[in-house]
Order: structure tokens, then sequence, then C-alpha cells
DNA sequence: CCTCGCTTTAACGCATTTTTGACGCCGCAT
DNA sequence: ATGCGGCGTCAAAAATGCGTTAAAGCGAGG
């Protein structure tokens, strides 16, 4: 789960960044409009926490042209109390809208119930050929045929295809799904590949190995 | 698009039922908590709007018995500015939280918003092959025969009931019947899934298990 | 204050999963 | 050729998760 805070102000962006970080979320902040909208193009967070009040342009303005093209949840968050402000920014298409000064443990679960109705009919599948990862169930299926993997196999797989076709460094993979004090122990996945390509036995998947490096998922 | 009121204050039922009205959204209104739950039950609104100083019961607890089986979007209306109250409630699972005085404007803005977030949800299930569950009265039937179920019980069953045929994961069972602070304590679901299959021997229903993952409800 | 029903905790055997260790292979540089 | 490091493979050992049962807590109602 990825956000991106788009706030001039830097004690902001430090107190959200933190809030954030400590429920597990990758954060990404941008100090003006320009590069929050950058950001927002480059990095495709899943929600965007944006102050109305930046230095370059209006956060309704940054609102409307990110609403061009995606529909990630925004929540405001804006000094102005102002009625017709709030009506404005809902209007633009913002999910929530919060005045400050804030509780920071409210915004979170605003957060949290703003992403809850998101990932509600999100059936976001993972997908590669043949196979499919239901995030949700944790399930996986092959061929149309349900695939027993332990949760194990399931994290690692899950990594793989969401970086499908491209090679997946060693580190990454240990730090997704044994964490980052396993960092070293690279013997794991020699171990969890193996499992892996026995079960993918006779799809057109292949896991490869780049010396070194790391794995690759490949359809042929 | 229908709405539904739960509040007993007749002014504010009123007002809030011409605002809606005047968006073009049909409106059933409900002065307690056990008839609010029954509307919601016999009618299946699209929003929920929702005052936590209820008469009968308090607000919190007709989110939570709705939740069981129900996810539809549920905003808030409260004079307690709390916020302890206010977490809770999001905890609970609303999508919105307005403290009263409120602005009507606003608060359309902001069913507006939560509602352009809510997909097509399919309507909740409350019966499978020869169960069915009674949210209203948490009471449960299995081939015509009332079925006895604690109140944990029930509401774990409701859960399986709720996505039957898929897994329920571990923690969203967990989250759903004890809370997100028991969220690690996966023993308690072995000793109620154990309860609940005894409970439901002889029928055609199956609890299984997913290892690690969760815990699945099949007819056979 | 006691009883009863429900929830929580504890304990056990069993099955599965994860971790660990051992061994051989291959490519590469010495 | 030879030694080394990373890899694939296998299987034993350790850890974890599950089902089951029963006893200990707890709270509501008599």
């Amino acid at each position: 789960m990825t956000a991106l805070i788009i706030d001039d102000e830097i004690q902001i962006r430090r107190l959200l960044r933190m809030a954030l970080e400590s429920k597990g979320c990758t954060v990404r902040d941008a100090e003006n409009g320009q590069m929050g909208l950058q950001e927002a193009v480059f990095h495709k967070p899943d929600v965007i926490l944006l102050d109305l009040g930046l230095p370059d342009m209006d956060g309704g303005e940054v609102l409307k042209r990110l609403r061009e093209w995606s529909s990630v949840p925004v929540l405001i968050l804006s000094v102005r109390d102002q009625e017709a402000v709030k009506l404005a920014a809902f209007d633009a298409g913002a999910d929530d809208y919060v005045s400050k000064p804030f509780s920071t443990a409210e915004l979170m679960a605003r957060l949290t119930a703003i992403q809850r109705r998101q990932g509600a009919h999100e059936a976001a599948n993972l997908q590669l050929g043949p196979l499919v990862l239901d995030p949700v169930h944790h399930e996986a299926s092959l061929n149309g045929q349900p695939l027993k993997l332990t949760p194990t196999e399931y994290a690692m797989l899950a990594q793989l295809v969401r970086h499908a076709g491209k090679v997946v460094t060693l580190k990454h993979l240990l730090r997704a799904v044994w964490g980052p004090q396993a960092e070293e122990q690279s013997h794991y996945l020699r171990v969890y590949a193996n499992h892996l390509r026995k079960k993918l036995e006779g799809s057109t998947l292949e896991i490869k190995n780049e010396p070194g490096i790391g794995y690759r998922l490949e359809e042929t």
C-alpha cells in the first residue's frame, strides 16, 4: 500500500509520513502541485493526501487534473473550513475532507475507511497467462484448476507475478516474503523456487534464475 | 437510489428526507435501532445515515450488527464530537462521520462522495442451502429447524455465510467477530470452528480449513 | 450468593509447513 | 586442472498450525 502526500509544510509531511509508515504504508511526498502530479503519474499511489494551499497551484486544480485520468482516492487537507471550499472539493471528486488542525488518529481512521470502500469492489486479481492469484482470498488457480499453495509459496509467487517477466532481486524477494532480517538467507529461495517449479510443471510458466541477481517468472 | 435514515429526532428525519428527495433519492426512515435494522434487511438501501444516539440501542451496536451481513455504505451522524467515539465508529465499519449540527450541503456532498466510491455490490446473502440466518434477531435455522447459536457462534457463521464458498482469512474473521485487537488470536477460531462443525453435523454444509489462510464454508 | 451459559484459556496428539543441513552439479576464474 | 561460489535437489529436524477436549473465568439472572 503506497500513499502520496502533497503538502508544502515539511512538518505536516513528516507527521503524516510517520503515521502512515507505522501502519505499514510506503510513503512518497511532494511539496507542490506540479511535483505531486508527476509523482502520481509515475508511482501510481493507492491513496493521496492533498493540501489545498499549495505554493504553485491551487489544490482544487491539482485534484481536477488528477481526476482527468485517475480515480485514486483523494483525501483533502485544508486550513480552510469554509462550506464553499469543501463543496467544491467534493464536487471535484474528493473522497473526504479534513480541516487543519486535525487529529492524526482520526485521519488514519478516515483513510482506512476510504480504502476499505475502495478495496471492497476491486477484484484486483493478479494474472499471468494461465495463472491467477486472488490476493483477497489467498487462492491460486492454474488453467482453471485450483492450485494448492502454502502461505510462503503463495507470497513468493505473488511477488514474481507482480513483476512478471522482470527480474526480482534476491533481496527484494527475501524482504517481501521472509522480512527484512532474512535479506541474506538466499537459501530459502532455492528451496521454494524448487517447490514452485514443481507446482508449475506442465504449464507455460517458468521460473528462471539470473545468477547472483534474482529470479524471473516467464511465460513461454 | 434509496437511502435509509435512522434517527429518533423527527426534525432531523424531515430535514434529511427533504434534502435527499430533492436529489432524487427514495427515502425510508426508522426512529430506533431495531426498526432501522429491519428496514435495512427488508429494503436493502443503497446508503444509510445513522444517528449514534438512539433510544433503544447504541448506534455503534446497530452498525456492528449491520456489518455482520451487509457492506452498505454508512454515514454516522452524531452530537458527540469526541475522538474515541469517532474512532470506534470508523473501526466498526463506518464510511464517514459528521457531527451535529451539520451543514446539509456538506452532508449531501459527503454522501455523493461515498456513493461514487461504491460500485455494484451484490445483495447480502443470508441463506446457504438449508441454512438461513436472520440478522435482525440473530437467529438461525437449519433444514427448517431452529438452530441454537451463541452470539459469537452466530457472528462467525454469519461471516462464513456472507462469503460462502470463498476463503475467509483468519484476520478477517478475527477482526469481524472479536475485534481488531484480537487479530492474532487464531486459537479462538479453532474452538469455534469446532462448535459450529458440531452444530452443522448431518447437514450438507461443511467448514473447511485452508491451512495458514483461513476457513471456507461449503455446501456439498 | 449461587447457578448457568458463554467465552476464554490451556493442554495434547497429529499433520503440515518451514527451516536446516548435506550433497552434487555447473560455470568461471585462477 | 582445480578450487570456489551460486544453484538445484533431497530429506531430516524443528516449528507451526489444526482439531479436540476440558477446565477455568465471567457475567447475567435467579
